[in-house]
RNA sequence: GCAUCUGUAGUCUAGUGGUAGGACUGCAGCUUCCCAAGCUGCAAACCCGGGUUCGAAUCCCGGCAGUUGCACCA
């Protein structure tokens, strides 16, 4: 017998209950696209809802957008996607390894090689007798492997265009606009969420690694004078953080480092508020969404792991079932971006400080809705090891916050509970209804897609008037007035009351 | 992308060169029924294309998709 692979149990329930399916499915499918079905949906919304109260609507100086998918080669000739999302690639005719021309070309010769067009590089190849490094056997002609996806806008291909690599460009290609929108005052974010694109050469491991996915992301523009001015700074200054330092990954490292943000910054773990604040909220905000805080932590990446834009990264990783793996890239982008478009574009990006003209910098949360999704479908599975496995999903993030059942079906039972459930959902409760099958399967079928309370309409509904409410995590009910039912629901949903107080647990 | 193994109803599977069974799920109903376990009935599948063959879902080739390993991952 072989141990089932938790991530394969994951996406069995995911396409039997309609969270996520392969793109194309009736055709065979596409590699690393993936369709969000009803509950996927639904889960996703919750996941930018809260981001967006969080990182947006409660802060003045965040304003969100909708920026273009589809951009000009001209902004990634700019940005410097083009030149780093290139990578001439030569593979060994015997072994077939592959291998970045330019860096087989340094390794061993002592020949820069970047840049260079791919006749070059055969030629360099060609003229040195570099052979594979692994078998020593003969290199075919350098490729191109480009892992943005390329389009033609017009009916007659004029204008090259990629898909974006990353949301963040619409908003410094529409600096001067969205800065005039903020009247020129430092500091001031823009947001964005939407999809990107990455042609990536072997998607892998279901949500995880995709080829079109969900993007947060936020350019925090601020006057690097200033990176230690943050306006909330006071109130993330005791949050814990989990963090792993560059010495800790050079020692080797068991468990990271647990700090609060004050210490993070006073020791110098953390580049400054900006980037601290970010951290810090997302922290709360994945404990908010049912991820334990001991299972993810953030990295500060090594230099040759960081993006090509950025100064310095601290990403957030969470502990999986298949490894630790990436769910939120924080860069310290400086004025990198803004420096570039300005000088392609011969657009001025200065902005008026204390009368000196700056160019911003950029701090930049990037989260991923895919991978944030799927750390919390494994973190919240549960398996009671007789084969029932259920979501134990808080109510800010379950698809669906309430079921309402009928005991039977008969005796008007149905018809009561059938009221219940559009009163729930009148009172803006995500509320399901079911009268199929048993109670104890309807309970079941509840429970495997983490609905958090199911009330059940019985007899005693109808005489006095009262209902149970049961709790998913731990199968107990109580009683309450069907008046009550409403404020009882929103007290447990936000988590304002434990279950117990409201009524002695049945049986 | 290379190598490897794999691809049968919604899900998990059995199976033979002569077009498929099961379990669970789903649906309809019975059962006065509060934790998926009773009964009856219904629905539902051989990844796609080509080849070999009288005949292939079963053999061969190619494609697509997935697993694992390598490589890649701004």
């Amino acid at each position: 017998m072989t141990e089932e692979r938790l991530m394969d149990k994951i996406i069995e329930v995911c396409l039997r209950r309609g969270f996520v399916s392969p793109a194309a499915e009736i055709y065979g499918g596409v590699g690393g696209f993936y369709e969000y079905g009803p509950l996927g949906t639904l889960m996703m919304q919750k996941i930018i809802d809260l981001w967006r109260q969080i990182f947006v609507l409660d802060d003045d100086k965040v304003y969100e957008i909708a920026g273009s998918v589809l951009l000009p080669e001209s902004v990634f000739q700019a940005s410097g996607h083009l030149e780093s999302f290139e990578d001439p690639l030569v593979q060994c005719k015997n072994c077939k390894s592959m291998f970045r021309a330019d860096e087989i070309i340094s390794d061993a010769s002592s020949i820069k090689a970047e840049g260079l067009p791919l006749e070059e590089l055969d030629k360099i190849i060609a003229d040195n007798n570099i052979k594979c490094q692994k078998c020593q056997g003969d290199l075919d002609k350098a490729k191109q492997f480009n892992l943005m996806f390329k389009a033609e806008i017009g009916s007659t291909g004029g204008t090259t265009a990629y898909l974006r690599p990353e949301t963040a460009q619409n908003i410094f290609i529409n600096f001067k606009r969205l800065a005039g929108f903020m009247r020129n005052k430092l500091p001031f974010g823009i947001a964005q969420v939407g999809s990107s694109f990455r042609n990536e050469i072997s998607p892998r491991n279901f949500l995880l690694r995709v080829r079109e996915f969900q993007q947060m992301e936020i350019e925090m523009f601020y006057d690097p004078a200033k990176e230690n001015e943050h306006e909330h700074y006071e109130e993330i200054r005791e949050i814990d953080i989990n963090i792993v330092t560059r010495e800790m990954q050079e020692k080797g490292w068991t468990k990271p480092l647990k700090i609060t943000i004050e210490e993070g910054l006073e020791k110098k773990l953390i580049p400054n508020q900006y980037m601290a604040f970010f951290m810090a909220m997302e922290t709360e905000m994945l404990k908010v969404l049912g991820i334990p805080e001991n299972v993810f932590w953030f990295r500060h990446m090594q230099d040759h792991e960081a993006p090509h834009y950025s100064a310095g990264n601290y990403d957030l990783e969470a502990d999986l079932s298949i490894g630790h793996m990436e769910i939120i890239g924080n860069a310290l982008r400086t004025d990198y971006d803004l420096q570039k478009h300005a000088k392609a574009s011969g657009t001025s990006y200065e902005i008026v400080v204390d009368d000196k003209k700056i160019v911003p910098h950029v701090a930049e949360p990037s989260l991923g809705v895919g991978r944030i999704l799927y750390t919390i479908l494994e973190k919240c599975y549960q398996d009671d090891g007789r084969g029932w496995t259920w979501f134990k999903f808080p109510s800010t993030i379950a698809p669906l916050e309430v079921a309402v059942f009928p005991l039977m079906k008969k005796d008007g039972l149905a018809e009561f509970a059938y009221d219940l459930h559009q009163d729930l959902k009148d009172a803006g409760y995500l509320s399901f209804y079911d009268v199929s099958g048993k109670i104890g399967k309807r309970y079941a079928r509840a429970d495997e897609i983490g609905i958090p309370y199911c009330v059940t309409v019985d007899y005693d509904s109808l005489k006095k008037g009262s209902v149970t409410v049961r709790d998913r995590d731990t199968m107990k009910q109580i009683r309450i007035p069907v008046e009550d039912l409403e404020v009882v629901i929103g007290e447990l949903s936000e988590g304002e009351a434990k279950f117990e107080e409201f009524g002695d647990f049945l049986q």
